[in-house]
DNA sequence: CTGAAAGCGCTTACAG
DNA sequence: CTGAAAGCGCTTACAG
């Protein structure tokens, strides 16, 4: 058929209303246009723009997104496994590292995977991450160039790599400055404001609080300073935070709060990109892409009061 | 094959490793066990919650979910009238119901659509919603039992059905305690944390400016409260608010809000449920589901000062 | 250049 | 009860 035929015939066809069914498109070519997108949660201030994003440049790429949150049972992981195995999507984005993608992608090895933020020890999944380490880096030397000396850090969940590579950043930074490393200074508050929330009040607890806190994640660090507000205390006068991610709440909160950006929506565009070159066999596609960080000065940190030398 | 058979040959299949192959599988029973949800947005406090309501809930149903943003273009609307018509999906929940709701299931008139918290006037669209005129009258009334009366209104989006009900019910509401309606005392905020505050800020200029605000999303109040305090302002000495919605950064907020409950994961759940029977066939599904709503008092309002006798 | 046929991997109605 | 065949709606390789 030409290619004039074939326009006037889609022409003709489409305007009697036919629709192409897709789904038998996609057993004819063996191919979904679907992306699964493995997130842990969508209740906290990371995920939701995530998704967003995520979902951004698939459809530009012309891919559907299944979304699974993982956080609620290994039920279903199974679930979405099986989504995976049987076929149903071209592909994976997954957040959650430590927990099992390896597994996941078990039925199927060959199924085109791509982590996003976290990324396994010794992994083979290709990824697309910023530098935790990084991450701490800036932060603890914003602190330290601001004459605070005891600068705590409240840390995440103790099951992802990029929560830990934050925190052994901070305590490599307090090295590299010549600070001493105090094991009470360092607090998990396992993600979540709550859990920040005790670590912030064992932390003032100390018979020498810190001046400054570190915290792995910008909600951590709201919840942290609402402690502190909540006693009276004066944020930054009587104590400086910094958190991480630059998500909408410490922009938000009062004072708004010092970060270090974690270029999320560029972190998903790549990702996506990755996926779908993955999935259409393109040669030379990077391993693991790490993304620039750079930190936000706002209003929740200030110099030390009382200068001391070190 | 007796049933024996069968499982033994299944056992069998899958302990080599077999998985079954689901697209072919919906091509042939001509049903893809997935749904769209079709969300403005998810940057708020008020969309991720519900996403992960819906995925939850269709999950349990067997029912994976596609995700798709509206808010960013036409064009999007388009890619997701395509999924539906090319029979992707096997039904579709929509939470905006203003834009052309009727239009996206034009090409397939009998795909089972269920609008989810915002209705389309006289729509033939089943919705699963609370009553806004409710919640409105229960904040407002919850104001005037402590003494206010100069009780200002910042609105949402105006193309949302859930916002106009919120502000005639605001009207109303004033009305039935005989107080009168001051076209100056209601602002659109545009449903977002700007307009909000710019709305706040034009009814603290006013030559009597409110004493209470109730404000049609948490996110609002906040950003409203926000803009009280940094002109030195006590909340809920100086004024008091109300949001509505019941979010998690009302509650976070300093002096955490008072709200009116919106209960978004039964209201989810409830829709998944109800379009899943509008996909089976299932008789007797209610056209209209209105869930209740609850007063959250916490920390936002307070009586007025100077007790005034209306 | 054009049209008919094969086949993607299932389910199910039907013949034996 | 069992097995072979038809068919879901496409795409594409192939014969004419």
């Amino acid at each position: 058929m030409a290619d004039g035929t074939r326009r006037a015939v889609r022409d003709a066809a489409s305007s009697c209303g036919y629709k192409i069914n897709l789904v038998a498109r996609s057993l004819r070519i063996q191919r979904t246009d679907t992306l699964l997108l493995l997130a842990p949660c969508v209740d906290d201030s990371f995920c939701p723009g995530i998704l967003r994003s995520v979902e951004d440049a698939a459809l530009s790429m012309g891919y559907s997104v299944i979304v699974g949150f993982t956080a609620k049972s290994e039920k279903y992981r199974e679930a979405y496994a099986e989504l995976l195995s049987a076929g149903r999507v071209d592909g994976m984005l997954v957040m959650d590292g430590g927990s099992g993608v390896e597994r996941l992608t078990g039925p199927r090895p060959d199924l085109p995977v791509v982590q996003i933020f976290d990324r396994i020890y010794e992994s083979h999944v290709p990824s697309v991450r910023v530098d935790d380490h990084l991450v701490a880096d800036l932060a603890v030397r914003q602190l330290a160039s601001m004459g605070h000396r005891r600068i705590a850090h409240i840390s995440g969940t103790p099951d992802s790599r990029a929560a830990s590579d934050r925190q052994t950043g901070y305590m490599s930074a307090l090295r590299g400055l010549g600070f001493a490393v105090e094991e009470a200074m360092v607090r998990n508050g396992h993600g979540r404001r709550d859990g920040a929330a005790e670590a912030m009040r064992q932390l003032l607890e100390l018979s020498q609080p810190p001046t400054a806190v570190f915290c792995a994640s910008d909600s951590m660090a709201c919840a942290a300073m609402d402690v502190c507000r909540d006693r009276g205390m004066h944020v930054p006068g009587d104590i400086s935070f910094i958190g991480a991610d630059n998500t909408a709440d410490g922009q938000n909160a009062y004072p708004s709060l010092t970060t270090v950006h974690v270029p999320r929506s560029d972190i998903c565009a790549r990702a996506v990109e990755k996926l779908v070159g993955l999935i259409r066999g393109q040669q030379g596609i990077p391993h693991d892409t790490v993304m620039p960080v750079e930190l936000m000065l706002r209003g929740s940190c200030a110099p030390l009061r009382k200068a001391v030398a070190a």
